[in-house]
RNA sequence: GCACGAGUGGCGAAAUAGGUAGACGCAGCGGACUUAAAAUCCGCGGGCCUUUCAACGGGCCAUAUGGGUUCGAGUCCCAUCUCGUGCACCA
């Protein structure tokens, strides 16, 4: 076979890739009966073409499924496309195009530069959420779980996108915007259908403690997000009235402190509660919260405003009679919407009680003792209680934990969790997206619950729609447009009903996905149970870290409801998450046609080819760093590339048949230790994801390649066909066209994926000489090279001997004297 | 405000268990090859001081800042500063 003198990695990866695919090398279960690996990476919104962030997290994930498969074990390694979404229905809207065709175009082109870059696949699990027989198990699920009760309808103050004009979840407000097109959101009374999550808040948080695998920023980011807090549910009496008004304290201890209590101007109480003389200042103040949105309310930091109701509670401690306020920053979802007010000892309430001149008063010192009054500002640590009768001298802890009983004794109140969490409204006013399978029937479900179609009745498609006419961005559902979507049988009475026209979300679909991978073609349920037994949970995901509390909180919520139905056996779907950084423009700015700086995955496969881009994103940064895009840095790992094929076009007619078989020795050895060395980092580089200096390792080993002297022996020969061949191997994980040209001018079988792994023989890692470093008071003074199996003393007389180490040691008296086994000798002197 | 993470050359970064700080690469400089350039190959490369025509040497400082533990600290402890991320009138 003619060898290509000239690296021209084009052609070069075409013909591999081609080969990759005929044979089927990286399909399941390939290695059937031995110990398998799921690698998975989140599976991508099909957006016309690859960025640089998709090169990245597609080739780390790619690192580890080649690997494992050289490891001999049975890889998983699929991709499919998370098809549905608002990019494509909105392109519809500007240039009429459906968002199907849109969207199958995208998948063709995302698919073809996924196999430019030679990603290893199994093409044949390849799956595409908007496809009929993929969001029919959505609608299955929703079925089941409304069945269980973790799907309900609801009317609430929605997060209303003002751009992608839908209701989103909570998860997707950042900072009162939306998280995908970071238009304004805003509140919106509405209906939508909700899943449960919250019923789950408490398991979520608890198996974060078993994920010890993951990113450390994701545990916390979750953490956060369900933001569990103890606390008590205490009953004040309303005096003159049989209600009594229930509040949520996480610092009971503080509650003799406690000078009135403060509802949420949206407290169903509210009416009830305000006197006469109150009445118009009291409405005034509930009108003007309702008009300011959640973002305005929360928006003005500090500024407090209340009113006072005229009504009185009692506080149920020490029977005192306490006013009833409300205050715009209380919360109507959070808590019980009513809060017992200790200026003394909470920062917002010590400004709302100076502006109002409410009383301040202090029943919790800190240890040292009492703070000087009046209060300059609260307190709010914990500490010793004072001015509580009995309880004075107990401990914050303490009292929370006494007063919590004595509380459930009396039936005043109990003692509580509550979570930050909310319900996932999954309703979306768009078309493309997964129908949800309820009909409206006036008749039968005169409330508007939805009565849910059999599962007989699946899958519900989305109706093919003339796109000019219907997909119309004034915020009605587009579904409402279509009438012979709209119209169906009652499925109880069979008389007109309206099926439902909102959506679900996306986030619907990349739920269960990774387990649909497995039986992508099943037709009797969402996936092979016993599949997922074999192959679940995923070993390796990896993928973004702004999905923390989206996706990667969701898929683990349905991973437990998937375990309740027996669909699989365990409660979470991974194991190890790696997070990768972000590719920033060269100016490192985020990556943009708009700032100038984006660079297009394709360009540089053309000018560079996909082995060299492989490792420039593997080799500039580590896997969960941010990294800039760099075009000189691309320039060197390219010219890595380049010097490795030289090399071995340089060498390999000269050794492609060397045989030895006897102990190596001089040069010969010298380059199969360097070898030995050089499997033994890369191998244990990639265990602990640290591709950057398993590349390093490898450049290394080229250098000393290039600088070994030309073999001419049949031993050198052969141990220059042992590096050429070794190397090949290890590099395939980060550049693997360029690793099969090598393998297959060597003259060896197949292809190096379908290779084993390089061993490492620890003998032949070592050097014959150990470095020692000779320092004197922990100063560097000298340098020796000694036999490995040099003692203590041996060692020291050596260095003592050394004269620049004689030279520090003269005239003082060495103390001591610490030896470090094969590193160093310190001397310490006076 | 609370929580988490990170600060190392001109730049991207490395240092697995407290043991030679800056591996590997980029840019730069010098050399070889060439009529020349590109490409390629080889070499140099933290700062300051000192010696010297120069080379070789020698000394001190240096991993955000200030302390501490240790024979020895980029690494461990305490405090501070800066940046990034998440949560946030959440009771």
């Amino acid at each position: 076979m003619a060898i290509n003198e000239h690296y021209e990695p084009s052609a070069m990866e075409q013909k591999w890739q081609k080969r990759w695919a005929e044979k089927q090398v990286f399909r399941m279960s390939r290695h059937a009966h031995k110990e398998k690996k799921y690698v998975l990476e989140m599976l991508p919104y099909p957006s016309g073409h690859l960025h640089m962030g998709h090169v990245r997290v597609y080739a780390i994930g790619d690192v580890y499924a080649r690997y494992y498969w050289m490891r001999g074990m049975d890889v998983v390694h699929p991709m499919g496309f998370d098809a549905f979404g608002l990019p494509a229905e909105n392109a519809a809207i500007k240039d009429g195009v459906h968002p199907a065709t849109r969207t199958a175009e995208n998948v063709a082109s995302f698919r073809k530069e996924m196999m430019a870059m030679g990603y290893a696949y199994d093409w044949a699990l390849e799956l595409d959420t908007s496809q009929a027989e993929y969001y029919r198990w959505n609608q299955w699920f929703f079925l089941h779980m409304r069945k269980m009760g973790l799907v309900y309808r609801r009317t609430a103050k929605l997060n209303w996108c003002t751009g992608c004009l839908t209701v989103i979840a909570n998860e997707q407000v950042v900072e009162g915007h939306c998280e995908r097109c970071d238009s304004a959101v805003v509140d919106k009374d509405m209906r939508e259908w909700a899943f449960r999550i919250t019923r789950y808040s408490q398991a979520l948080l608890d198996a974060l403690d078993g994920l010890s695998e993951w990113p450390e920023r994701i545990l916390t980011a979750q953490r956060n997000w369900i933001g569990r807090s103890e606390g008590a549910l205490v009953d004040f009496a309303v005096e003159g009235s049989q209600q009594s008004i229930r509040v949520f304290t996480t610092r009971l201890d503080t509650i003799r402190g406690c000078t009135y209590v403060v509802l949420a101007p949206e407290h169903p109480f509210v009416g009830d509660l305000v006197k006469e003389a109150q009445a118009k200042e009291v409405a005034a103040f509930v009108e003007k919260a309702a008009k300011q949105s959640k973002v305005e309310r929360t928006d003005e930091k500090g500024v407090k405003e209340g009113v006072f109701t005229g009504a009185y509670a009692v506080n149920p401690f020490n029977k005192e009679r306490i006013p009833i306020w409300l205050a715009n920053f209380v919360l109507a979802d959070y808590g019980t919407g009513a809060v017992m007010s200790v200026p003394a000892h909470d920062f917002r309430d010590f400004a709302f009680a100076q502006q109002y001149g409410l009383p301040i008063r202090t029943v919790i010192h800190p240890p040292q003792g009492a703070p000087p009054e009046p209060l300059q500002e609260a307190f709010v640590d914990d500490g010793v209680l004072a001015n509580s009768e009995e309880a004075d001298g107990w401990t914050s802890a303490e009292a929370r934990q006494r007063w919590g009983l004595w509380l459930e004794e009396q039936g005043l109140g109990e003692r509580t969790v509550n979570y930050r969490q909310r319900d996932w409204g999954f309703s979306r006013q768009r078309y493309w997206g997964t129908p949800i399978p309820v009909v409206y029937c006036k008749r039968c479900d005169p409330q508007e619950e939805g009565i849910d179609l059999e599962a007989s009745q699946l899958p519900l498609l989305l109706p093919p729609i003339d796109t000019q006419a219907v997909i119309q961005g004034h915020g009605e559902p587009p579904l409402a447009k279509v009438p012979s979507f709209v119209n169906t049988p009652c499925p109880q009475c069979g008389g007109p009903a309206r099926r439902e026209v909102d959506t679900m979300d996306t986030f619907v679909d990349s739920c269960w996905y990774y387990a649909r991978y497995l039986s992508p073609q099943f037709e009797e349920g969402p996936f092979e149970v016993d599949k997922a037994r074999r192959y679940l949970p995923v070993d390796i995901y990896v993928g973004g870290p702004e999905h923390a509390t989206m996706h990667l909180l969701y898929f683990r919520f349905w991973c437990r409801v998937m375990k309740q139905m027996g669909l699989v056996d365990m409660d979470e779907p991974v194991k190890r998450l790696i997070t990768q950084g972000i590719v920033n423009g060269s100016d490192g700015r985020k990556m943009s046609k708009r700032w100038g700086n984006f660079v297009p995955p394709l360009e540089i496969i053309g000018k560079y080819g996909a082995d060299s881009l492989r490792l420039f994103v593997l080799f500039a940064a580590p896997p969960e760093r941010d990294m800039n895009w760099n075009d000189e840095q691309i320039e060197g790992t390219f010219r890595f590339a380049k010097r490795v094929w030289a090399l071995a076009v340089a060498h390999l007619e000269n050794v492609k048949s060397a045989q030895w078989t006897q102990p190596f020795e001089g040069a010969a050895l010298e380059v199969v230790r360097a070898t030995h060395k050089c499997i033994k980092h890369v191998t244990q580089a990639i265990e602990r994801l640290s591709f950057n200096t398993a590349i390093a390792g490898m450049m290394s080993f080229l250098n000393t390649l290039y600088a070994a002297p030309p073999p001419t022996t049949e031993q050198e020969k052969a141990a220059m066909r042992f590096a050429l061949k070794s190397l090949a191997l290890v590099l395939t994980p980060f550049a693997p066209h360029l690793s099969d040209e090598i393998w297959e001018a060597l003259g060896e079988q197949g292809c190096t994926v379908e290779a084993p792994w390089p061993d490492f023989e620890e003998a032949l890692v070592e050097d014959a000489l150990v470095s020692y470093v000779v320092q004197v008071n922990g100063k560097l003074r000298a340098e020796l090279h000694l036999p490995l199996d040099a003692g203590e003393e041996a060692v020291c007389e050596a260095a003592k001997a050394e004269p620049k180490v004689a030279a520090h040691l003269k005239g003082k008296t060495v103390k001591k004297c610490v030896f470090v086994p094969r590193r160093l000798v310190n001397f310490v002197v006076a």
